[in-house]
DNA sequence: GAAAGTTTGTGAATGTGAACACAAGTGCAA
DNA sequence: TTGCACTTGTGTTCACATTCACAAACTTTC
C-alpha cells in the first residue's frame, strides 16, 4: 500500500492528528495509540492505523506510536518541517481577526505581511503585521510567500487574487463567498461562514 | 427515487445552490439551467441535477428550473423557510467579525444575542447586537435559539456548551480547535482555520 | 406540424473511502 | 519459556457518491 494514491480524506484528517499530537507533547506523553488519538480527534481507531499504513508503518504493535516521531513524520508529510510564508489581504473585521490569531506558528506557517484599500488602515499594525497598500500587492513575490489568505468584499476578491496568482501565491484561503477563478495548479480552499451556520437547521 | 435517503454530500451543496440562486435573482434573472447554476457553484451540470431528484422534479425539460421557486423549494428542504435564531457565545476578535457581519439575514438567520465572561464587554453592543454576561447564559431558554456560535478560547468551550445544549440548543457552530462532546442529537459544525491553512501546503 | 435543438430526470456503471476482521508483532508476568 | 493481554498493519467487504449515457419533455424554427 505504501506507494498508493493518498485518500482525500486522509489528508483532510493528518492536520488534526497533529493538532491531538501537539496537546499530547505539551502534556508530556510520549507514547500513544491508535485508540487514545482517534479518541481526541472523533474517529475509528482503525480509522487512524489505516491512514498512517498509506505512507509506511510507523508504530510498533504492543506498544504504539512515539509522539515526537509520529508528530514529524506528519509535518514532513504536510510540507510543514519548514516555515511557509503567507499574505493576507483585506484587514476588515474577519482578517483583523485572523492576523491577530497566534496560533498558526506551531504549524510552521507565519503571515508576514498584510494589504488594504483603505487609507486610514495602511501603515497602522495588527497582531505585529504592518497593513500596506493593496496597490502595492506585487511586492509579494520579493517576500517569498506562497499562500494567501483573501478577507476583502466578494466584489473585490478576483480582482485582489489575479495579482496573487502572477507573484507565486500557490495556496488561497478564501473566506468570501464568490468562487475564485484560478489556474489549474494552484489551490483554493473556501472557508464559508454563512453557509455553514444555513446548514444546521437541516440537521436539527 | 424520491423518498430516498438524501447523500450528505447532496445536503452539502444545498447551500451553495442557494447562494447561487439569490445571485441571480438580484440580477432579475428569473430562470435557470442547470449548466448556468453548475458554473456559479463549481460543479457539473449533472451533478446538480442528480441533487434536485432526490427531491422531486424541480424543473422542465428544455427550459430549466424557475429561479424563485427553485429557491423556495432548497429553502423549505433546508428549514430555511421560517427564521432560525442563533446566539453567540465569546465577543472576541472573531466573535465580533461575525456578530458584525450581515449576510446571515438571507438564510433567514439571526443572532439575537451575545455572550461573554469579560465585564468590560457586557453591556456594549456589537452589530447591533447586546453583549450578555456568560453566566446568564440559561436565559437562552427564553429566547428560543435553536443554534449556536461558539467563539470563546478552546480551554473554556466544552464549559459554555454544556449549558446551552441544557437550555435547547440543537446545532453548534464551533470555531475552537477542541473537540465538544454533545448528545448524539446535537449537530456540531467545526469551523478550524488553522487547519485549513496547515492543510494548504500538501497541495502546493 | 414536423424537424432540430435544448434541457431535464434517472437507471446503471464506476470509483472511492469507510468499516471490518484478523494475522502478526510486542511486552510482561510467572 | 510459555501464555496472555495488547496493539499494529492491511486484505477484504461493504456503503456511498460520482459519473455517464440516454430517453423523455419541452421550445423554437421554418
Ligand atoms: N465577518 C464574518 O463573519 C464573515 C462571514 C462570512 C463571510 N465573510 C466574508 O469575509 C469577507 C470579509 O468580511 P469582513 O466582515 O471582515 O468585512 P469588512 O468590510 O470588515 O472588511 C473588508 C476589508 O477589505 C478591505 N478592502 C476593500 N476593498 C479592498 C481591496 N480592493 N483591496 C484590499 N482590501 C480591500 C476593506 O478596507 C476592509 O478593511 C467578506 O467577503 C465577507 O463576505 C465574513
Ligand atoms: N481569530 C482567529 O483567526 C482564529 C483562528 C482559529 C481559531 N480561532 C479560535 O476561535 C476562538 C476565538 O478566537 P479569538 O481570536 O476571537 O480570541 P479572543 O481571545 O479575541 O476572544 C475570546 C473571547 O472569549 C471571551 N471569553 C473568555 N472566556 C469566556 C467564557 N468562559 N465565557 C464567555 N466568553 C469568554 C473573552 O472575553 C474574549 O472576548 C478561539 O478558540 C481560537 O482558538 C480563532
Amino acid at each position: 500500500m505504501r506507494y498508493a494514491r493518498i485518500p482525500d480524506q486522509t489528508i483532510r484528517r493528518l492536520p488534526l492528528y497533529l493538532r491531538a499530537l501537539f496537546l499530547m507533547a505539551e502534556q508530556g506523553q510520549t507514547e500513544v495509540s491508535s485508540k487514545d488519538l482517534s479518541e481526541h480527534v472523533g474517529v475509528h481507531a482503525w480509522q487512524v492505523r489505516k491512514d498512517f499504513s498509506f505512507f509506511g508503518e510507523f508504530g510498533r504493535p504492543g506498544v504504539g506510536y512515539q509522539v515526537s516521531w509520529l508528530t514529524d513524520q506528519i509535518k514532513t508529510i504536510l510540507r510543514l518541517d519548514s516555515e511557509k510564508k503567507a499574505v493576507l489581504v483585506g484587514v476588515g473585521n474577519l482578517g483583523a481577526a485572523v492576523l491577530s490569531f497566534s496560533g498558526f506558528n506551531k504549524y510552521n506557517l507565519t503571515i508576514i505581511a498584510a494589504f488594504d484599500a483603505d487609507v486610514n488602515k495602511i501603515g497602522q499594525t495588527v497582531g505585529g503585521v504592518e497593513i500596506r497598500d493593496v496597490a502595492c500587492l506585487d511586492s509579494v513575490g520579493e517576500l517569498n510567500a506562497t499562500l494567501a489568505v483573501i478577507t476583502v468584499p466578494g466584489q473585490v476578491a478576483q480582482a485582489v487574487v489575479d495579482p496573487l496568482v502572477n507573484v507565486g501565491i500557490r495556496g488561497i484561503l478564501n473566506f468570501t463567498s464568490c468562487r475564485l477563478i484560478v489556474p489549474d495548479q494552484i489551490r483554493v480552499t473556501n472557508i464559508d461562514i454563512g453557509m455553514d451556520l444555513a446548514s444546521l437547521p437541516y440537521y436539527i
